[in-house]
DNA sequence: AAAGATTGAGATGTCAATCTTC
DNA sequence: GAAGATTGACATCTCAATCTTT
């Protein structure tokens, strides 16, 4: 609780931030939404299945990796699987909750936005750094993140 | 139109910007809901309404500088209204639209929601990076915000 | 017709309460 | 009691339609 004050360029840093990812993200939701794909948090979801070897994970474990709260996963998760892009399967080892698994559909879909979502990141985002730049940016990135200890 | 692909290190950064963002952004709110005050997008609108001279603005400008499409800005600026933040003047120069102005309640509520916002950004952000890096953040996140043009 | 702004309807997010199993 | 997850009620966001003035 070290209630510190902030300098004049931190402020302009976090700000900048904010806008920054703010603005970039709306362009990435637009470009997905002109091509007919749904929003971004679908393809998180999917990726982090699709990464696991058995395309299934337990939902808390989704809910932590995609940073979604329990009410939004719970519900985001009902409309995947309205289309049919995730399955809900009865765990056995823990019977409070479900594996949720990825389909084909869901696979199928996943490729349909990556072109998309490439493309953004590219125009919006990755040709405007330098290669340093986008390491250091990283780097800078990943010690802000909460510690995952 | 350029459609180019990614290297591996520019997902990385992209990945990172996003989650770190969202994570902060989380916290801050957070934060500010604990002290039982109101959510950052109220913080933002009353900050450039006090930035003025006259402490008012045209509701599309504040759209433009918060980055709030038009149909949030009009439902925000209710809430701020409801709650005697702000007040709609009507505007004599263009009588399609008005002019919004912060009332003394709002330059009292940005000056108790500050220290809790500073607080926050020193903690979860500033704390975690050095001068340079904070200088050469605010350099890289002012090339990536859309063009002013 | 275009710009500034509002509104109704539907989608999505959020909170508290609840349920089941650990 | 705590963890995983769901649900109802309410808040907020989003889109299309609308209105007025430029």
């Amino acid at each position: 609780m070290a209630e510190k004050k902030v300098c004049e360029t931190t402020l302009k840093a976090w700000v900048g931030l904010v806008r920054a990812q703010q603005a970039l993200l709306e362009r990435v939701e637009t470009d997905l939404k002109t091509a007919g794909l749904p929003p971004l948090a679908w393809y998180d979801v999917l990726l982090e299945l699709n990464r696991v070897p058995d395309g299934r994970l337990r939902q808390y474990e989704i809910g932590d990796k995609v940073l979604l709260n329990k009410y939004n996963c719970s519900r985001l998760l009902d409309r995947l699987e309205e289309e049919g892009m995730v399955q809900r399967q009865s765990c056995k080892e823990d019977r409070r909750g479900a594996h949720v698994a990825i389909t084909r559909d869901g696979k199928t879909l996943l490729k349909k936005m990556w072109p998309v979502y490439e493309s953004a990141i590219s125009e919006y985002f990755g040709r405007h750094l330098s290669t340093p730049e986008v390491g250091q940016l990283a780097e800078l990135m990943q010690r802000l993140l909460p510690k995952p200890a």
